[in-house]
RNA sequence: GGCCCGUUGGUCAAGCGGUUAAGACACCGCCCUUUCACGGCGGUAUCAGGGGUUCGAAUCCCCUACGGGUCACCA
């Protein structure tokens, strides 16, 4: 056995990276590298009914865009390979038999309308034990018959087994409650609940780390290490993430999956600090971590033994709080893909990153927030009217008639001299800054609220359209006003 | 239903026998301010319930309730 720490993320290829099954990775991959140790990837692909094409590239490309290099798997050797289970069938089976032969597991010829039947009468859904006692000719003879066979684990009647997680500290279960599970399909590929035994102790894993769905069956798996008299290895399960107090978070809605967060504008790093913080807590204050901080910070102490429910709103916050963090420059190429209709326009798309960066939560709602520089929302003259701003129809349509004199001849078209320009108006007309620049900033977005104020969104929109949109607002109000 | 596990504000959570029970998100209020946002300041709100043990319990034990997991030739 060797003395490193490996740890590895053995995820069935189904097609999308479930967000809870991302966060499982990040935690082997932090248990591995937090102790300069080894994270393997293994495809578990034994059930052939589910496979899926491409799935496997899903695999690999959401690791690769999280950060979550693997030191082995399919496509890099490290000599414990092959790392795909449908590439390893013989060797299940061999094992299989030799567990036989062990005693730890038997042959068992059980046609399914049987199982079905027994589970009906007997009124348990686990194995009666039917096949368990056959003699070795019988079994010999069957097998040379041909005839279908699964091989079944073979459990102590009596008994309790033991054992100690790192999460949930020790569990105790009596034999009676296990199951004697297939180990070996009739198709010949194992089960889940052998191959990842085989696997993990062929692989070298010191420690399994996987939901907690598997805690109790745990139990079994260390009767199969105990068989082969194989050490068994540190296990640390992890409670799952949830939708609502009662409902795991489901595929579909697009709230389990990976890619859809990204596809809606999350930062991946956002995510992946968002989820890490989903049942750990590093036991201080700090909550913005990168994956090269986790290498350092990250401990199984931090680990929660119960249930979190995703919260979407602090997701955003924290997406939010990544935007922020950016340099501007970053942000700018981040938002660019969203500015279409800002190019149609022919519109200025880094003035309108500076404005954004600090509002935007999550990039798919930025082509929401520019529409209006596109095109100028219908809106109703009850824009103008604000309490606090002191201000109404009455007042602003003089005002903006003195706007719309003061920048028709007015050329250096930049915020600055805009900024100086609107602001010695409001000294001329001896009225307070926001009764000149509300009504000038209804009249530019037409909306009661817009990312940026009345200058910046003149100095974005150039001369011709700030004009017009004035021009337009005059027209309105004084329809309004003569009504 | 049997077995296993869990339960601190709406959410994530710190806490590991003595604390005014941290912090964050969300929410509310105030300040800043040309709207919104950012930023700053402040506020509402939590130990599931009941028994023990103890001088003292969110912390230890038991019961109840609620929730989750598992009981497949799925993982």
């Amino acid at each position: 056995m060797s003395n490193v720490i490996r740890t590895r993320f053995a995820p069935s290829p189904t097609g999308y990276m479930h967000i809870g099954n991302l966060r499982t990775a990040i935690y082997e991959y932090l248990v591995a590298k937090t102790q300069n140790g080894q994270f393997i990837l293994r495809i578990e692909d034994t059930d052939q009914a589910r496979l899926v094409d491409g799935a496997v590239d899903v695999i690999y490309q959401t690791l690769q865009i999280v950060g979550l290099d693997y030191d082995e798997g399919p496509d890099k050797d490290g000599g414990y390979g092959p790392y795909v289970q449908s590439e390893r069938r013989v060797l299940y089976k061999e094992y299989a038999e030799k567990l036989v032969e062990l005693g730890g597991a038997y042959y068992c010829f059980c046609t399914r309308e049987r199982l079905d039947a027994a589970r009906q009468n007997g009124g348990s859904s686990r194995y009666d034990g039917f096949c368990r006692d056959l003699s070795k000719e019988e079994i010999a003879q069957r097998l040379a018959a041909g005839e279908p066979y699964v091989i079944r684990q073979k459990i102590p009647p009596v008994g309790q087994a033991e054992f100690y997680d790192q999460v949930y500290g020790h569990i105790v279960v009596d034999n009676s409650e296990l199951d004697e599970g297939v180990l070996l399909k009739t198709d010949g590929l194992p089960t889940y609940n052998f191959a990842n035994v085989i696997d993990d102790h062929l692989m070298d894993i010191t420690h399994v780390i996987r939901g907690s769905e598997y805690l109790s069956s745990t139990p079994k798996y260390n009767l199969i290490y105990q068989s082969f008299q194989w050490e068994i290895p540190v296990y640390i399960h992890l409670p799952p993430i949830m939708k609502s107090a009662e409902k795991k978070l489901s595929k579909r809605e697009g709230d389990a999956s990976f890619e859809d967060f990204i596809n809606k504008g999350y930062l991946k790093d956002a995510i992946v600090n968002y989820i890490v913080l989903l049942g750990w807590s590093p036991g201080t204050d700090e909550e913005i971590f990168s994956l090269e901080d986790l290498k350092q910070k990250f401990s199984v102490q931090g680990l929660s033994k119960s249930p979190a429910i995703f919260d979407p709103n602090k997701l955003r916050w924290m997406n939010s709080e990544y935007i922020r963090r950016m340099a501007p420059e970053e942000f700018h190429r981040l938002a660019s893909p969203y500015y279409q209709l800002l190019k149609e326009r022919n519109l200025d798309g880094e003035k309108v990153s500076r404005l954004l960066q600090t509002r935007v939560e999550v990039l798919g709602e930025i082509p929401g927030m520019l529409e209006f520089l596109h095109t100028l929302p219908e809106y109703d003259t009850e824009l103008f009217v604000h309490k606090k701003m002191k201000t109404d129809q009455a007042v602003s349509l003089p005002v903006l008639k003195k706007i719309q004199e003061a920048l028709s001849d007015f050329s250096d078209w930049e915020l600055q001299p805009l900024h100086d320009r609107l602001m010695s108006l409001v000294g001329e007309l001896g009225l307070k800054n926001s009764q000149v620049l509300w009504p000038l900033r209804v009249a530019l977005s037409g909306l009661p609220s817009s990312p940026g104020g009345a200058m910046d969104l003149a100095d974005i929109l150039g001369k011709t359209e700030t004009l017009r949109r004035l021009a337009l607002a005059i027209g309105k109000l004084e329809a309004h006003l003569s009504a």
